[in-house]
DNA sequence: TATTGTTATACTCTATAACTATA
DNA sequence: TATAGTTATAGAGTATAACAATA
């Protein structure tokens, strides 16, 4: 802790640095404003959204990401999900374990390699995954809410064209690997 | 454990399962392809590289955070600068030390209120944000490689509106909180 | 009595690495 | 020897709450 008494306390002629206030001028160049601050801003946004809204439906961003996994391929091995989802296999096993227990996924084995397990949606599982859906839905549509139907269209286009060009996995994004 | 040799290991004739290889079919409607999942998976995506960028400034996103709201309003006590960033007081005191310890950032008493620290940029503290302006926008011009300049300013437009519509404070996001 | 800054502690989370069984 | 799944453990990171100084 080093104090300098000898410098003026707060402020230096600067306008807009009003203590309890709220600051005034706009920022210059892309720093706070620009496209790919403003993506990790509202990305941040929009997964808590979703992960409150699946709160209610008791799943974590993470159990979601598995479910929608299993029901586009299922039977694929713990190694292979854990490593879609970025967990380590060490993680995965207790995170699957809790899916099991409440009876919405289930292990088959693999009797010509006894060391695999297939995962598979149960039908409980299934029809947990349809009020996801709508979940999902509501979400969509809340977050795009001030847009025109032509502008969430060519928002979601633009975005698309991104995504696939950074190199990103359909349907998987890196906020898997927490809880 | 359950395991129910009853049931196939593997597959039930549903098209696209192969063990090993990568999902063929694209998933129907909005749920891994909505505007709302692609923010989220962008966001993580592109704060992620950020993240990698400022490494190399040894600064974190948080970090980075506290020097752009330093520079915009100077001299803001430690209290209100940790609410700012949504973190803790009693995290935001080692967090401020690492700063003020390189001689980024110093405490100032103040004189009418000697329980409040006001926060200031010192010159290095300023030169290193130039710095980080300039990384801002080499990332910047990185996540937005395959726009055109009009669909680049397009879609910071469509961002922008999103964002003050759902409230967002304009310069800080909510990964501020995590180290 | 309330508030700022600080410290201490208890707790959650996580990854690393050992271990078992199958191959 | 290598791999899938599992378990154990040690370490990092965190918030909660107690504390000291000032108002």
């Amino acid at each position: 802790m080093s104090t300098d008494p000898e410098k003026p306390w707060h402020g230096d002629g600067t306008p807009g640095g009003t203590p309890g206030g709220t600051p005034g001028g706009p920022p210059s160049g892309p720093p706070g404003g620009g496209a790919a601050f403003l993506l990790a801003q509202l990305g941040a946004h929009a997964a808590e959204r979703f992960a409150r809204r699946i709160a209610d439906l008791d799943l974590t961003p993470a159990q979601a990401g598995l479910l929608r996994l299993l029901v586009q391929t299922p039977g694929r091995s713990q190694r292979e999900l854990s490593d879609a989802l970025g967990m380590p296999p060490s993680r995965f096993v207790p995170f699957a374990d809790g899916l099991e227990q409440r009876g919405l996924i289930e292990r088959r084995r693999n009797p010509e390699d006894r060391r695999l397990y297939a995962l598979h949606l149960t039908d409980r599982g299934l029809s947990l995954l349809a009020r996801l859906r709508e979940t999902a839905l509501a979400h969509e549509q809340d977050v795009t809410r001030s847009l025109t139907p032509e502008e969430h269209a060519h928002l979601t286009a633009l975005l698309s064209r991104v995504a696939a060009q950074q190199g990103l996995t359909p349907g998987v994004h890196p906020g898997y690997r927490r809880t």
